[in-house]
Order: structure tokens, then sequence, then C-alpha cells
DNA sequence: GCGACAG
DNA sequence: ATCTTGTCGC
């Protein structure tokens, strides 16, 4: 795709305020947000994948400590893919090896369980309104957010030069823009996660979290535009590519999918999470 | 009719 | 997602 001169000019120019320090390191509080106050860990999850390889992949499940951001857990490895990408159906090709990340986690440290999910990715902003932070954390019962780095085009969205006029409107970080389809939904948020970087992160309910709450936890976990938790998980698997490339899948230990794992509303929210979402498809599941 | 469209 | 070089700045 060839730069356009529009594009061009807007990258000179944040790179002039870069040099000029115009732009600086945020000082604001983003991780004091007292809404918070019960929030300990916060999971992220990711693939990496080989170029031409379209049979493996490196599956990435960290949990972090909130406030403070550092790993507690990490679990890296080779994973079948099973499904090709199809805009629409990332789900069927990430969610299997997710899922028995997140029981592995549960089976053997499940005092680290995360409380709440960042997923790469949407939930609700989907074509069928259940993008794979929905799938996900369905079939965890996590609450799990959805925060994608680019647009899916969805009910009338698209990322026409409309909708990146709006997107140069946030100057500050925090700000936010809510994604309006044309069937009037919110059906999700534009935000501009940190102040260095120009392109917004597009934040979703996934599964068991309030719009509001999704787009404050995200921005608390920023550091740089992604959030922690997808960033030190993407940050892992792709690493552990580059020095193993010609790993071999791991065989996958069988995790007895027991019926009790996919009956949700047994737990409340995480603490300190409201968990209204009021959308039909996310909310608990009682069998 | 064809193409756009998370990772 | 991945392929890629240098460049600028803290």
């Amino acid at each position: 795709m060839a730069a356009s001169p529009a594009r061009r000019r807007r990258w000179e120019r944040e790179q002039a305020r870069l040099r000029t320090g115009l732009l600086e390191e945020d000082t604001e509080p983003w991780q004091k947000d007292p809404q918070f106050s019960g929030l300990h860990r916060v999971g992220g999850v990711d693939l990496s994948y080989i170029k031409g390889d379209e049979s493996r992949a490196c599956a990435s499940l960290v949990v972090l400590s909130y406030p403070a951001l550092e790993v507690l857990y990490q679990d890296c490895r080779m994973v079948p893919v099973t499904a090709p990408y199809v805009a629409g159906f990332l789900a069927f090709r990430e969610v299997p090896v997710l899922v028995e990340a997140v029981q592995r986690l549960q089976q053997e440290e499940p005092q680290l369980q995360p409380q709440v999910l960042l997923v790469d990715g949407n939930g609700l902003l989907h074509p069928r309104g259940f993008g794979i932070a929905c799938h996900l954390g369905v079939l965890t019962d996590l609450p799990c957010i959805g925060v994608a780095k680019n647009l899916l085009h969805v009910d009338g969205l698209v990322r026409d030069e409309l909708h990146r006029e709006q997107v140069r409107s946030l100057q500050r970080s925090g700000e936010t823009l809510p994604l309006t389809g044309t069937s009037g939904k919110v059906l999700g948020m534009v935000l501009r996660s940190c102040s260095n970087s120009s392109r917004p992160l597009y934040v979703s309910v996934g599964h068991r979290v309030s719009l509001g709450t999704a787009v404050r936890l995200v921005r608390a976990c920023c550091r740089f535009r992604v959030p922690e938790p997808i960033r030190q998980a993407d940050i892992r698997s792709r690493e552990y590519l580059r020095k193993q490339p010609c790993a071999p899948v791991e065989v996958l230990e069988a995790v007895p999918a027991s019926p009790e794992r996919w009956v949700c509303g047994q737990g409340g929210s995480a603490p300190g999470l409201s968990c209204s979402n009021g959308i039909k498809g996310t909310g608990r599941v009682t069998r």
C-alpha cells in the first residue's frame, strides 16, 4: 500500500512534535483509578505466526499484577493452528488453544487466575456481535475485553476519511469516541491510549465487563499504545518464535472439558469491576 | 458483481 | 499476523 501524501505529512508532523518534546510520556496517574482498588491480576493473550506456516503458531498467556503491571505468570508454547484467518472468524482460529492455556493456568496456578483478560481482537464489535473476546470469555467464564488495533468493518462502521478525522480529533491520551453502528448501537470505543501514538485502540465488551469499565481498565494498563498484558504476551510469543522457529508443536494434554466449565454465573465479577454489560449473547450462560 | 474487513 | 532499513530521539 502506497503511503498517501497526507498520511506521510501526518507522520512527519508527529515525528517533529516528538523531536520538539511536545509529546511526552503520560504523567497522569493512569493506574490509580479508584474503581480498580480490588483489582490485582490482569491477563493477556496473543498468538504469533510464522510467515509461510499455516499449521503452527506460538501462543502465550500472561498474568500481570495490578497496578504494578509486573509479569506474575507466563505460558508460551508452540500450538497447532487448524483454521485459516478470515476476518470475522478469528475466534475459530485462536480460541481453541487459548482456552487450553487458561485451563492449564487454572489447573497449575489457580491462585494466579486473572480477574480480567485482555484479548487481541474484538468482542461485541463484530459482524455477529460475538467476536473472539466474547467467545473466549464464555468458554472460560472470565471477564474479557476486546482490544483491537484496527477497525473491523461492521454495522456501517468503516475506516474512511471521516473516521480518520474523528480519530485525529483525539488529542490527549484517555480521550475516547463512541463507535456507533448504523443500527444505533454503541459497539465499542475508539481510545487514544497514550499520548505518544496517534493510532488508537478499538475497545469493546467481551464478557462480564461494561464498556465504560473496559475502556478505563485498558487505559489503566497502558504504558505504551498496546496495553501491557497484551504487549507482554506479544513480546513473549514472538521472542519464542525468533529463538526457536522450529520448535515442535506441543502435545496438548487434554484437560477434561467438564460441562461445568461452560456454565457461567457461578462467580461474581472481578472485584472492583462492574459486570453489567446489558448485552444479549455475552451475559451469563445458564443452562 | 467485486471489494473492503480483528489477527 | 508477517516481510523489512534506516532514522531519530531519550
